[in-house]
DNA sequence: TTTGGCACTCGCCCCGCCCGAGTGCCAGCG
DNA sequence: CGCTGGCACTCGGGCGGGGCGAGTGCCAAA
């Protein structure tokens, strides 16, 4: 077990090596902190600290930096979330009313994520499969060709092009988008299969019902993960502070956050509420092994119906970031419930 | 003027450095390309090439490296545009074909010229202005409050919600619906404004006059520039191979990249219809000056709706790149009018 | 006009040096 | 037993000098 003041000693070597982005010696640690011993004492203390694993040296000779278990136990146990300044609160207000649609939302969000933290920002869009159905819309393009739009409460929407196997009538065309709409308007995305499983029975002409399987089919394959879910990023200028020798770090970074399917498992571990950290290895994709991600998700109501987040150098300051990912969140779900 | 054959000392110059990204020495151009004279004489050449401002020497006792006028001059004269390989063509349309929607359409495109060119890429969707309208949709999400949803032939769909003055009933909605779709369905946008005018003055009730005058309000804001204009960006791992000074390089382009009306901008100064190619200080926006973009209109018939094109070192290989560019400007042409 | 020859320039690489921050260890002190 | 000051040691980084070689410009000859 640690004692009291180790642990105050790792903290100090976080805040400074966070601060400097340089390795924290022992003579410099007792200067700029009230630890209250000596250059000699906290030599010890960082002996044991680096035998346990919480902080390395790059080489001898050279100060510590804190290692991928030392921020786990900072972020776990020595620090808490640091709550925004009043006028840093008043920027998301600011800058995120004043939206116009979803696609809106979502970008000032990122922007706004990325300029606060000053590091990657990451936003999914509100999950389809966790939303309500608004409205569904078809809309004959050509006598066999319709075009299927979905919209939700969260004011996504959703466009599929279906060539219908049998020429389809204007007047099926309204019973079916009336029948359709009067099933699973207001329902929740989860519950359409079993809404819409009898509807082409209940149509009489053999070759419609046809033409209602097709739609349902491509209705419920728009449901399917992986397809719908969708993912804005920003903030990626930010890379180039990651640190001196980025040109290696930046490269698999970069990759990670085109290879959408990535990030959406990153985001996709994230707990069903409450802020997630993940520290460096700690993260199942190579590329971003000396990141870190923080994540939270965040909905119109109580439960969340998408995550967002930010990826940042492990050397990042960690009670700021969860501090902005958290309120940004926050505000991101007033926003939604409210349009 | 140049004779023949300081051109072809350019030439090699220009396909010497891209490939190599050193400066090339009058030695080295000699043994790779068959120019039939000796170094001595290149080096003639070469000092002609440098008074006219073509080529320069980053240091004295190095060799040349093209400048912008230089490569400006290889693009104008000296290069044609690469046809892309079989395979290549290939590539293309397994890549764009099995596109569900437009955006899916967009972001393959994305990827697709980000890796063709290994460069990084910018599509922007269809201008609506540009666009015909297919359908316009407007549902009440509570009796004050409308969404109005706008469905372009390109596929393209936007979404705003409305606030009204005063509530407006369902049969005025399925009326003002009607209307609206018979008056601007099938035409173009840019014809918006003056079909709907006397909208308004059709309607009855002087409260419903109110509300229907909001949505049109609404509808033309939606057409405005700026407002109306997205694109999507990909690639930009490949910053990483731009050079290796590149942290000073990269930074600049970065922000470029986010800032979406910087490349709006340049996309927009894109002739109707032909390539562009903007090398180094020709573009106007700083940051970008050590870049070079080819960009191209796309669209689904003969005029162009959109733009796209990718980003990358002046030390590019253009006639690829142009290529590349231009081949998949028409195939996204050919899937945008198919949809 | 082209060519070979030649002296010259200058950036880059390599090496060795020194400096100093930081360490680990130890003996002494409370 | 824990803390402290002292001390020798380590080693990375910065600085400067020297040699190398690619590349140049100029010139005289073909």
């Amino acid at each position: 077990m640690l004692s009291e003041r180790r642990l105050e000693v790792l903290r100090a070597i976080v805040q400074d090596y966070v601060g400097t982005e340089e390795p924290v010696g022992s003579k410099a640690l007792t200067e700029r902190h009230q630890l209250g011993v000596s250059p000699a004492t906290v030599r010890n203390d960082m002996a044991v600290l680096e035998e346990e694993g919480y902080i390395a040296q790059p080489h001898t000779s050279a100060g510590r930096i804190p290692t991928d278990r030392g921020y786990r136990l900072f972020v776990d146990r020595l620090a808490g979330v640091k709550p925004l300044s009043t006028p840093e609160r008043r920027a998301i207000h600011n800058f995120l009313d004043g939206a116009v649609d979803l696609d809106d939302v979502v970008s000032r969000t990122v922007r706004l994520l990325a300029q606060l933290t000053r590091q990657v920002a990451v936003v999914q869009y509100p999950s389809l499969t966790r939303s309500s159905i608004r409205h569904v819309e078809l809309l004959a393009l050509s006598p066999a060709r319709l075009m299927l739009v979905l919209i939700t409460d969260t004011g996504r929407v959703e466009q599929r092009v279906i060539d219908c196997p049998v020429p389809f009538g204007e007047t099926s065309l309204a019973d079916l988008r009336a029948r359709l709409n009067s099933r699973v308007a207001g329902r929740r995305f989860a519950d359409v299969p079993q809404l819409v499983q009898d509807l082409p029975e209940s149509f009489e002409e053999s070759e419609d019902r046809a033409t209602v399987s097709t739609v349902l089919a491509t209705l419920l394959e728009t449901l399917v993960e992986e397809h719908e879910e969708r993912l804005m990023i920003g903030g990626t200028a930010n890379l180039t502070r990651f640190g001196h020798d980025f040109p290696l770090t930046i490269r698999p970074v970069l990759e990670a956050l085109e290879e959408q399917v990535v990030l959406l498992r990153l985001l996709g571990e994230v707990k069903e509420s409450g802020m997630t950290v993940r520290i460096g290895h700690e993260n199942a994709y190579e590329g971003l092994n000396s990141t870190s991600v923080v994540s939270v998700g965040y909905g119109s109501g109580g439960e969340a119906v998408a995550k967002l987040g930010v990826v940042g150098p492990t050397r990042m300051d960690y009670p700021g970031t969860m501090g902005a990912v958290r309120a940004v969140a926050r505000y991101v779900g007033q926003i939604l419930a409210e349009s």
